[in-house]
DNA sequence: TAGATTGTTAATCGATTAACAATC
DNA sequence: TAGATTGTTAATCGATTAACAATC
C-alpha cells in the first residue's frame, strides 16, 4: 500500500465494513452507493471516491458485490485477523458488552475481563471468566493485549486506565464520563452517548 | 443567532461540553484550549477558532473560565433545558443506561422505560418503573418524546425503531448491529464500538 | 436497447495548521 | 516586566457536491 489513509477515510471505511457486515446478515449480495449512503449518512459520491481511490471494485449499472467489497476494505484496513482485547468492569455494562456480538462479528476477541468484587471473580461473562483485578497487569502482558475497554464507574477509570497502559495496552475504549489522562502515543476513545444526543437535539430544534 | 451551526462545529461544541462539564466536577475553574485540545484530540487553534465565532470568552494568558464558557457553549446550542428521552429494552444494556449519570449530568431524562418481559415489567431501573412495551404508543405521544434509545436485540431493533418512529420519535439511539430502514426525516446514530476499534487499530498497526 | 450505477472531473466549502501580534 | 495564552490571519489540505460520460 501506498501511503497511510487520512482519519477521515479510514474512519469512513469501517462504516462502511458494518453496513456490509449487516447487509450480507440479511441475505444481500448486492448493494450500490447510494444504499451504503442511506445507512451512513455519507454522500454516495464520497463513498464511490473513498473506494476508486484503491481499485475499481463496483460494476457500472449494478452495484458492488457485498462479499468481494468486505474482503477489499479488509485488506486495506488490516483488519482480517483476530484482535485480542480486555474488558475492565463486569458490572451491567461490562456484561452487555461481553455478551454482544457486536465484537466476535468483527474478530474481535474479549480474551480478559476483570473485576475487582469478589462476588464477580470467577462468574462467566459473555465466554469468559472473570479475573481478580490483581491478575491484570500479568496476563494483559502475557497475551500482548494493546486495546482495553473501560466499563466501570467514573470513579474508578483513571486508575483502571493507567494499570493497563503499564500493562502494555496502547488503546483505550472509555464508557465512563471520566477525563482520562494518559501518556501522549496512547489513544483514547470515549463513548457518549449524551453528547450525541444534545449535537443530535440541535439540527432537530432548529 | 445568525446561521445554523455547520455540523463540524456543531459537534466539536458539543464534545467540548462534556470535558468542560467534567473539568468543572474535578474542581477546576479555569481550563486552556491546550488542556481542551488534550482530551478531545481537536487542535487547540481549532477550538480558539471555533469559540471566538461567537465572542471572545478568554482572557489572553488566562485562559478559559469554565462556568461561563459552558453557559456559552449550552446557549449556543442551544442545549439548556431537561430533555425527555424513552428507553426501549430493560436488560442489561438498558440497565446499564439508565442507571448511569452520563445523561443527567447533561439535562437529559429517561421519562420512560418499556421492554416485553412480563418479568421485567414493573421493576425500576435508574429511577423509572418499566412499563410493558404495549405502553410504548400512547406515552411516547402523551410525554412528546422525541428521542428514542434502543438497547433491545438486533432482532428487535427494526420493530421497535418503527413503533417509536409511529408514536412520534424523530431521534433515535441504535445501541443494536441492527441496520435500520427509518422515515426520511428520523435521524439515527448507530454506536458501534467494534467500527470504532478496527479504525483505532489501523493507525496503531501502520 | 433502456435503465441504472459506477468512476471521475471540476468547483466549492469547511477543516486544519503554523505563526504571531495583542494582551492578560 | 516576563510568561502565557487568546484571537486572528493566511496558506494548505481534505471533504463535499453536482454533473456526466462510460459501461454493465
Amino acid at each position: 500500500m501506498a501511503d497511510r489513509l487520512t482519519v477521515g477515510v479510514a474512519a469512513r471505511l469501517s462504516r462502511y465494513l458494518q453496513v456490509l457486515t449487516q447487509a450480507r446478515k440479511m441475505g444481500k449480495e448486492r448493494i450500490s452507493s447510494q444504499e451504503i449512503s442511506d445507512y451512513t449518512n455519507v454522500n454516495a459520491t464520497q463513498i464511490r471516491r473513498d473506494l476508486s481511490g484503491f481499485g475499481k471494485f463496483g460494476k457500472r449499472g449494478v452495484g458492488y458485490n457485498i462479499d468481494s467489497l468486505l474482503g477489499e476494505i479488509r485488506r486495506i484496513l488490516r483488519t482480517q485477523g483476530q484482535h485480542n482485547i480486555a474488558l475492565v468492569g463486569a458490572g451491567r455494562l461490562g456484561e452487555a458488552i461481553a455478551s454482544s456480538p457486536i465484537f466476535a462479528e468483527h474478530g474481535i476477541n474479549i480474551a480478559a475481563v476483570f473485576d475487582t468484587d469478589p462476588d464477580k471473580v470467577g462468574r462467566t461473562v459473555g465466554n469468559m471468566p472473570v479475573s481478580d483485578y490483581s491478575q491484570l497487569n500479568a496476563a494483559v502482558r502475557e497475551k500482548n493485549i494493546i486495546v482495553g475497554v473501560l466499563a466501570v464507574p467514573a470513579a474508578s477509570a483513571q486508575v483502571a486506565a493507567t494499570d493497563l497502559v503499564d500493562a502494555g495496552v496502547r488503546i483505550l475504549f472509555n464508557y465512563s464520563e471520566a477525563l482520562l489522562d494518559v501518556p501522549q502515543d496512547v489513544a483514547v476513545h470515549t463513548s457518549n452517548p449524551a453528547v450525541e444526543l444534545l449535537y443530535a437535539l440541535y439540527f432537530h430544534l432548529t
